[in-house]
DNA sequence: GTCCGGTTCGCCTTTTATTCGCTACAATGT
DNA sequence: ACATTGTAGCGAATAAAAGGCGAACCGGAC
């Protein structure tokens, strides 16, 4: 993980003074330990360091400040637990179950890469810009998928392939947007998307 | 893959360097260290070995490098190569980039765990039915982001976060529906969304 | 209500990364 | 033999993040 040296200092601190004390200490403590005036600064490096989640903390708390150690850090949980539905209904921490979903569950062994989504032309689909599109590389599709799709070898687009007879029909899911018709061998399918990975930051 | 005999000597003074001091060097330091004047040729090695997807670095920040052992490289079944861009532009194969994407880049060490989406009351905000929201365990949430919120300890909804006075307005991204308005005392924050996965069959 | 500690705001300086134009050399392909 | 491409290097200008300040504000605990 990213750190900067004064980072790195403040996180010394705080580990050494919790270590030694047993309960974190204040802003107004963090200040003096590190030679700093202004209690915003302290606030500054503890908001970077969460944001790196090198630790935890409570807001208006007061010494609420939980360094996280960097095994536990360090072991990428790439798989999470799926604690159940949302959207009306009971709370969250009442349902449990044991499933869990990862990438791994949709990439299987299949030879997959990731696309980020410029433009709209999937709006209706619900993809947007600055999404990725998970694709798996093959040349052929079924009717209906989702592909990535090369029309006389020069644009690549992210379109629904549909046969229309002799021809091939490319539906983009933005209705302000016309289908391309296409002879097959004009095609080129770069693969299929099997699913869909979206970041808020 | 292959590497320069430059390449390697950068790459090691970087693993070298970060263990020694719990933080990556600066190009100052780089530069210093392998004894070139020009922060122009420490950018260009840089930039090469992230190329070469032997680490990765943030744009921009501070002292952000971070050398990818070699091991976890390899395996990485989780971690897809991100290939470019897509919407109209060059044939796929032709882009050339080795940044990467996985679910840890969006966790980072938080945790987190996943909920299946029901209905479509974030329809707007391109979250459908069936998608999992990647949710972040915690009591807080800032103006504007998406949170899994209990009102009254009985219903979990997924809305739009904002403050209105001493009220809390939940917001749900569907024209038809209605936001909810709560005093603060009433609405309990379960989380707030890292970001969203989607799954074609 | 009061107090203390955490939070936010606007503003500034320093540190750091990025880009541009340029030179040079070695390996590769036609 | 020559053009092309990738590596390696330089210095200068630019842009962005990180680090810092004081003051005002807000929220939880007593």
């Amino acid at each position: 993980m990213a750190i900067t040296r004064r980072q790195k200092e403040v996180l010394d601190f705080l580990t050494t003074f919790t270590a030694r004390n047993g309960y974190s200490p204040s802003y107004e403590e963090i200040a003096s330990g590190l030679g700093l005036s202004s209690l915003a600064t302290v606030h500054k490096h503890i908001t970077n360091l969460h944001a790196k989640g090198l630790l935890q903390r409570a807001q208006n708390r007061s010494r609420s400040i939980d360094v996280i150690p960097q095994r536990a850090a360090r072991k990428a949980a790439d798989r999470l637990p799926l604690l159940g539905r949302i959207a009306a209904g009971k709370p969250v921490e009442a349902i449990q179950s044991a499933e869990t979903i990862s990438l791994s569950d949709i990439i299987g062994a299949r030879e997959v890469f990731a696309l980020e989504v410029q433009g709209d032309s999937m709006r209706d689909e619900h993809i947007i810009s600055g999404d990725y599109v998970l694709v798996e590389r093959s040349r052929t599709a079924r009717e209906g998928e989702i592909v990535v799709a090369l029309v006389d070898g020069s644009d690549a687009t992210l379109k629904r392939f549909y046969h229309e007879g002799n021809l091939i029909r490319l539906q983009p899911s933005n209705s302000e947007m016309k289908p391309i018709y296409a002879p097959a061998g004009s095609v080129s399918i770069q693969g299929k998307v099997l699913g869909v990975l979206r970041r808020y930051n």
